[in-house]
DNA sequence: ACGATGCTGATACGGCCGTATCATCAAAGG
DNA sequence: CCTTTGATGATACGGCCGTATCAGCATCGT
């Protein structure tokens, strides 16, 4: 049987050329012809890898999450060696930021996803909907944590707070892609909510 | 001149049927068809009181933010005579939160306009875009005077505070729209943060 | 009263979109 | 080598959607 070319990264180069269509058109104006015609590839080519437009949908916003994954991950690691609590929460929420073209297409289209989810069973069932929950989860974790090592201001509800920071910085990407924020504001915000989180360990007494 | 109809009226009735509509089934969904069908009139009608689809959308994005100017007028004079300003923050960001069938539809739309707005200048033109501006200036004044009058706890800076609350009660809008979190869990979250920035003034010394 | 005119309804048109069909090509196995 | 099977391309089909067309109706000014 010929296998001249690789399934999955075929599979994914479609993905790619639908995130990108879908980012500067929307998701609602993106068809099977615009998708064949980014990737540079026939129509019937699409259809042969994803039967039906609801799969591509499905699989591009697999993809999506995928690159989102990728992205808090390097984040994280940038973030430096043994990053400090407060250092690695930043890294978390700026994630979720769109500060470049990148992650505004990212944030654009899991929003379009997220609203679509809303109306379509099929993808409230993705689990890309509770993927923030285990992203609370590590949030409320890593809060926990510095709770314990008396990091934090007293008085505060790690797993309240965790919540509340995932939903600012929701709300705040929203902010900015629509152009109502910009991003350096939308990080001052943040920060100036952390001040009232962390207690304030600047070097200076 | 026969104008035995009230052209406003009509035009009111045929944005609320289009709300309805496109409160179950989607915004992407929603056809002229569709929109004469829950309205109870011929397709011709809505041609006539909209030329065109685009109009009938601008004009439906319009009735529903006049829609959510009243529930917010509403919640404020519901706050009491004399409402103290925690309890005028409360109602306001409350007032973004989807807690009733007619709240998830506003916020599911508002939402929708807004993604379409990312791709869509005519939408983005639109004045629903810098609404969220006028609250926030509105927001940060009463923390304004709350701290004139020292009911605020040491420190806030009442304009990041007023841009993060507001955030944070979009951000947990959406995490309720998609199932993910209850209304009584976002208002816990809320109120959490709201303790952070107001002094805790129960009668108990 | 009666015609001009705002108003309403049924129906047709062109276009696009997702999907299906059919034919062809290329390569791996016997 | 040649057949089988995976991969690819060109093209057709049915349906829906926004818009336009055309005919009929009801009412107000005179």
């Amino acid at each position: 049987m010929p296998k001249r070319v690789d399934h999955a990264e075929r599979r994914t180069e479609i993905a790619e050329a639908l995130v990108r269509v879908a980012g500067h058109r929307g998701l609602h104006a993106v068809g099977m012809r615009d998708v064949a015609a980014e990737a540079g590839v026939s129509l019937r080519l699409v259809q042969y890898y994803f039967e039906t437009k609801e799969k591509l949908l499905l699989f591009g916003l697999e993809h999506l999450t995928g690159k989102f994954g990728e992205r808090l991950a390097a984040r994280i690691r940038a973030a430096g060696d043994g990053p400090g609590p407060r250092a690695m929460v930043e890294a978390l929420l700026m994630t979720a930021l769109p500060t470049d073209e990148e992650s505004r297409v990212l944030h654009h289209l899991y929003t379009s996803y997220a609203v679509l989810a809303v109306t379509d069973r099929t993808l409230a069932a993705q689990p890309f909907i509770k993927d923030p929950d285990v992203a609370e989860a590590a949030l409320t974790d890593i809060l926990l944590q510095a709770q314990d090592a008396d990091l934090l201001q007293p008085g505060v509800d790690a797993r309240l707070t965790a919540a509340g920071l995932l939903a600012m910085s929701a709300g705040l990407g929203t902010s900015i892609l629509v152009g109502q924020r910009s991003p350096e504001s939308a990080t001052a915000v943040l920060d100036d909510h952390l001040d009232r989180v962390f207690r304030t360990v600047d070097a200076a007494s």
